[in-house]
DNA sequence: GTCTATAGATTGATAGAC
DNA sequence: GTCTATCAATCTATAGAC
């Protein structure tokens, strides 16, 4: 059974990609680390890209499931509020993945332009719907600025002086969040109420 | 005089730089478009590291000119958001440098390790003090946060549906920084009151 | 599945004529 | 100051033996 050597490659190749960039890693760093030869990676995978595309996709996933989502979602402050979280949280569990997008992605969009396409797609359509219907332009920024926030979440390491608990900064970076987009702080609701 | 030619040089770098990528460019693609070839270009810039630098450095000079400001400045909420818009207003006065850093940070840093290391110096010092004197963990990640929210200023040009003027997205942005500062609105006032 | 060997392309950089 | 020509390194990817 070998699933073990394409999910070592994969591991590796993740690490890699997120720490120096993807550019930066040649398919040689990763062959040496995993122990192998890069020919034999090629048996693995057949490209650098078939190999990015197999670290990123995953989480992908995640964040068209979120995207999906909200086409049927009521735009309720408490229902945003969710819908941030959940944002988050997919960017809290792939913090890997998320810095290889935050690390290089010049590299990525070139040799991945569908799936940088369909990122950008999801982002959009997730911007959108947290701006709300009918949003101004000055309320889509705000919706744009909000989900920057939550790249503090990746990039915070290397500022802070002091630790910070992940469920802290969580909290803090989701309040901060609901702030930018001018909702006010409710708890987590679990229900959802119509509105618009 | 041939300052021209050196000029023409960085301004391709530069936007070549900035949307493609530092490392997606190479010296044959900005030798092309300049006019000259890549032989030239080694007459007036000594390495693709030192035609980067020319192109970043004085970008850095005036980040650096608002930190060393931050040192003797009272931490009052009028002059945090006096420095927020001094920030912003740099990163809208150079977008595409910005966009160097924010398209391949990691191109940047492997070329240009010490001018990288000086960045995130500058950073740190920026967020101490907006952050403010004493400030817990979470306040410091708030501080984090906030500049975060200015980077919107490069993306949201991707995102946004309808235009927006740039003195309309100053005026949003600005704003929703103080508010993830949790820093109350108040005029850009010209005075400094002390507070703390 | 893993290896050796190598093709084929591109890059940053240099030498030296003009 | 600009050119032609070229070097040396590195990379992705492939061919074919074992």
């Amino acid at each position: 059974m070998d699933g073990d050597t394409r999910d070592t490659i994969r591991a590796v190749a993740l690490e890699l990609f997120s720490t120096r960039g993807f550019d930066q890693t040649s398919l040689r760093e990763i062959a040496e680390r995993v122990g192998l030869t890069k020919a034999s990676l090629y048996y693995h995978y057949s490209s650098k890209q078939a190999l990015l595309i197999a670290v990123v996709e995953p989480v992908l996933t995640g964040w068209r499931d979120i995207a999906d989502d909200t086409a049927t979602l009521a735009h309720t402050s408490a229902n945003v509020r969710q819908v941030v979280a959940r944002c988050l949280d997919v960017l809290l569990r792939n913090r890997a993945v998320a810095g290889i997008f935050q690390r290089d992605p010049a590299g990525v969009a070139v040799v991945a332009g569908a799936l940088w396409e369909d990122m950008l797609e999801l982002s959009r359509r997730l911007y959108t719907w947290l701006a709300g219907p009918a949003a101004s332009p000055a309320e889509q920024l705000r919706a744009v600025a909000a989900m920057e926030v939550l790249g503090a979440a990746l990039t915070s390491g290397t500022y802070l002086k002091e630790e910070i608990s992940e469920a802290e900064a969580r909290a803090v970076l989701l309040d901060a969040a609901m702030d930018v987009l001018r909702v006010s702080a409710e708890p987590e609701a679990s229900g959802m109420r119509k509105s618009g």
